[in-house]
DNA sequence: TAACGCATTGATAACGCTGTCATTCCGAGA
DNA sequence: TCTCGGAATGACAGCGTTATCAATGCGTTA
């Protein structure tokens, strides 16, 4: 049911009345008795009615639509980066954006109320989905059952339905618990991401590849879990360097955790690198702000939210033949919240 | 000329073809004879026709137009707290939000040529701006040429075309300085915010007034230029602390800045708040991430993001009779990054 | 009982474009 | 010169709403 095909003309013949009726219940005009007013609304929610906005727009001369213009700051957040991203390649090829933020807290079910909202009310072409949202079961069935064209931005999973790009978090983990190791360091704690996106299982994994590879020994007390806010990571850093044992170095799953690291240290009275090192992930802005600033692996957000921009609209012009994957390479961005373990190699 | 009135119809009587033919020409289809596709393209300029998206939309199918479906991210910046007060207000009030970025780099014509297109093509039905770009003199010759319903977010100056919504920063600036001067400091350094900002004027006014009431000195050597960025803030500390008789605080403009001078004192061996205090501005994300955290004035954008769109709707709606103008309180965040000078009051 | 007036409802014409299909044009080959 | 075929163009019917204005219903008043 209510796959959004439903015209007013659906409506007015179910509910026994006129178009201009249904219009007027929709619209929330006067002059309507309560019980045929009930009557449409009773049609509406049966056929899973939504207005076109487009003949909306077109027939009232009003788009229901407002602009928001604003000039570039100087440094991204990642989501940020992700939004301008989108937009460049939407203004290339001469497509509009919507913003749809979810509820981060609410349950799945809102965000996928939301993903609904979007393609009925709306009614956009196809929908760009990011991390954790585009691994949400709810969201893809829902958007899945109105086959709308979707992009993933980082998700966990590949499928054979939608064009995926991601970073080579595996990759990029390993190398920076390589490098790590190569200082000397040979008990690095780490802490986990927000067990929602499928770049935190990657990048665990990364990392426990680069301790097995470099011969240290794997041990779970050394792992603590976060959720890739700041306060996250500044918990999960404080119970880790308050072990008897506590690790040389800390690699946290982004940079916001790697930051509330170094603030555990400053509290703990440990100095950054020297006591401990601490290397995060993304190449945030925060990554540059923090003192010392951040050893990290630089995540192209960017060109990487373009990209699956890109494949969007081409699959929405029928350009692409398959469902394309991408993966981008992290490069490693040295910096000064990594050295030698004192006493080191 | 060009006030995007005109229809395919006005475009083919002029280039004397059919209006299929015009839309061809616009849709870059092929099998149009060169010389024909000039005439139409020539009309077209001629008349400042733009394609109606509502009635490309409904007849086709299509919107062009992409969602961008996210998650609210733990915390947001100054420009993503605005932008969810936005589009909570839209949605409230069942409103679009289309996003219009301007590269900031660019120059001043580029961004007006960015609200042009946001409007011709798109078709919002209104537009918030933002600081800087509220207080651009092309880009508000052009919307108002289109007589396109206003909003105004931190503008310098109200006027009686546009609604606006604005931080009391001057008495913010003062209050903050007021407690810097109350803790024992009587050099106070002060760091300036873009120029192109209203804001930047404000807050300078409000630190003037705050030393001159406290009876200090008014030195204007004490007084660094900034940009609102992480670097420009940390280059004017330097700046400031290498002064021969330097600050015991400094006060900069925005959070930004706050954490460059931060940056700056490390680097300088200087430890914050013992040999020198800083306080911000904003309580954006960056100011609870600083080690110390900032001493800061909270302003509240969201909540200021959401009142103009609210506005800029009652205005659409005709609901308000005069442009509104509303100033928004800033608290101060007291953190730990302010304390009485050594040897202090 | 008739007439009046207001609340309610509907018929129909836009709104400005694209899609379909018919028609015209034009050069090449018979 | 005539015919044929593909390129170029146009006529016209939608697309799904809202707007206008006429029509209807019904309680009230004279």
């Amino acid at each position: 049911m209510a796959l959004g095909k439903a015209t007013i003309t659906d409506v007015a013949s179910r509910a026994g009345v006129s178009i201009k009726t249904v219009s007027r219940v929709m619209n929330g005009e006067p002059n309507v008795r309560s019980g045929t007013r009930e009557r449409v609304r009773e049609a509406a929610a049966a056929l899973g009615y939504e207005p076109n906005p487009a003949a909306r727009g077109l027939a009232s001369r009003r788009t229901f639509s407002l602009g928001l213009l604003y000039e570039n700051p100087h440094e991204f957040s990642y989501t940020q980066r992700a939004f301008e991203g989108v937009f460049a390649s939407c203004a290339n090829a001469g497509y509009t954006l919507l913003l749809l933020p979810c509820g981060a807290a609410a349950p799945a079910a809102r965000a996928a109320d939301s993903a609904l909202h979007l393609v009925t009310q709306t009614r956009v072409d196809g929908v760009i989905l990011t991390a954790p949202l585009c691994d949400d079961e709810h969201v893809l069935r829902v958007l899945r059952a109105r086959e709308t064209p979707l992009a993933r931005l980082a998700p966990g999973e590949t499928d054979s339905l939608s064009c995926t790009v991601r970073a080579g978090d595996l990759e990029a983990a390993r190398a920076v618990t390589a490098r790590l190791l190569a200082l000397g360091h040979r008990r690095i704690g780490f802490i986990k991401g927000d067990p929602r996106h499928g770049a935190s299982a990657e990048r665990f994994a990364g990392y426990q590849q680069g301790v097995a590879a470099g011969g240290a020994p794997l041990d779970a007390t050394l792992v603590a879990e976060g959720l890739f806010d700041f306060d996250s990571g500044r918990r999960a850093a404080l119970a880790l360097l308050k072990l008897p044992q506590r690790p040389t170095a800390i690699f946290a799953s982004n940079d916001d955790m790697a930051a509330g690291a170094i603030a555990a240290a400053h509290a703990l009275g440990l100095t950054v690198p020297t006591a401990v090192s601490v290397a995060g992930f993304d190449d945030s802005p925060i990554a540059s702000r923090t003192w010392p600033p951040l050893f990290t692996a630089r995540q192209p957000v960017l060109e990487m939210a373009a990209a699956a921009t890109d494949d969007l609209i081409a699959q929405l012009r029928g350009e692409l033949q398959a469902p394309r994957h991408r993966v981008f390479d992290c490069p490693l961005v040295p910096r000064d919240s990594v050295a030698a373990p004192v006493g080191g190699c």
